[in-house]
DNA sequence: GTCTATAACCAGATAGAC
DNA sequence: GTCTATCTGGTTATAGAC
């Protein structure tokens, strides 16, 4: 049905966790009210309880929202390679532009954040989501990479360049100069350099031990 | 005077701050009430009263410490090499082993998620002293790198590198397998390629453009 | 599904005795 | 400097009418 389109049609529950993530991000999850947050949305503080049953199930629903929007822009730009190397190249440039999108970017924030929030049920839940994904990640490194890196060494690239990544939230500025492909640009060969120098590395290593 | 060495003597002031950094990084600068805090070094909450004036000074204060605490040990490292690539990369080193350090540790971790809990003038305050020691950071980098790189280019490299470092953050774990020394060594190269690298790049350009 | 009204609780900060 | 006692206001969540 082409009404599913039309904004007046998405359900009340996409609009509060949108505004959610966006205030969230804001002004933090624990200084953010079901006051403000429902009447961002137009409503009464008690409405909200009619959706969600407390304020940390928003919470949750946020982070996994962000988690689950980044990851299908990163698989599909993933899916469109055919070599291991395109692949790698294709999953930073990707992932930073995920990350930084404004469809993406408040709930990927709130995720950073504000984790410390969550109630032990939650927090395991939303872990366990992340944890997956970052296995994920992983994976396409170790395809390009070459086989002697141990599991130890590849989480710690992947800290590294993902970190870096990650970190863009903090001080991104969409209405800066460099447009979003340009950085991911830059990003994607300083992370691709990290891996690589670390491959020259073991080969002068390997070169000592002969 | 040997007595300051006691720790009997050490300034309730900086019990405090100890506290609170540990406590605030835990659970959260919001999630920590000044009960918690006051029971936690032996007070009623009233009496935190006496030594500081508000809560968010209290966060104020945990921030500027670690700023100061790591700065101090990053400029040390630095003051001791005399090539510039050399202090550049004692600056890695030193940078990553100084966040994670017992000491700075928790201050730096409250800097890090605590940010939007400032009212406005103490996140100017603060946010001027971080400022401060990025652009001493930046002048490192500048000197070690070749002369036409350009302040944005220099400013997108130390974004990079910083951020995969303070991202360790989140994940570093002070009981794993690896010390932090081998961390820090790791991390550095990998910076140092992810400058390197980019000079690589800059020269294919060069070469393109003749 | 949304409203109004309110329950039940906990927060930061203050005042004055000691 | 620390304690006790308390003020004031804000918080999440619930109940029942519409």
């Amino acid at each position: 049905m082409v009404e599913a389109e039309t904004p007046e049609l998405v359900p009340q529950r996409e609009v509060i966790l949108r505004t959610a993530a966006r205030l969230f991000r804001e002004k933090g999850y624990e200084r953010t009210t079901v006051r403000d947050l429902a009447n961002a949305v137009g409503l009464q503080s008690g409405s909200l309880f009619h959706h969600f049953a407390t304020k940390t199930e928003i919470l949750a629903e946020v982070m996994k929202r962000g988690l689950d929007l980044a990851s299908e822009q990163v698989a599909d730009a993933i899916a469109a390679e055919s070599t291991p190397d395109a692949r790698l190249k294709a999953m930073f440039r990707s992932y930073l532009k995920a990350l930084l999108s404004p469809e993406c970017r408040d709930y990927m924030t709130v995720l950073l954040y504000d984790f410390r929030s969550l109630p032990p049920d939650l927090a395991r839940e939303v872990h366990g989501y992340r944890t997956t994904q970052e296995n994920r990640w992983r994976a396409v490194l170790r395809e390009s990479l070459s086989d002697d890196w141990s599991d130890a060494e590849i989480r710690l690239v992947s800290q590294f360049v993902f970190g870096a990544m990650c970190w863009s939230l903090q001080w991104y500025n969409p209405s800066g100069t460099a447009t979003l492909d340009e950085l991911a640009e830059q990003f994607m060969q300083m992370a691709m350099s990290a891996c690589r120098v670390n491959d020259c590395t073991r080969e002068e290593a390997a070169k000592d031990r002969t």
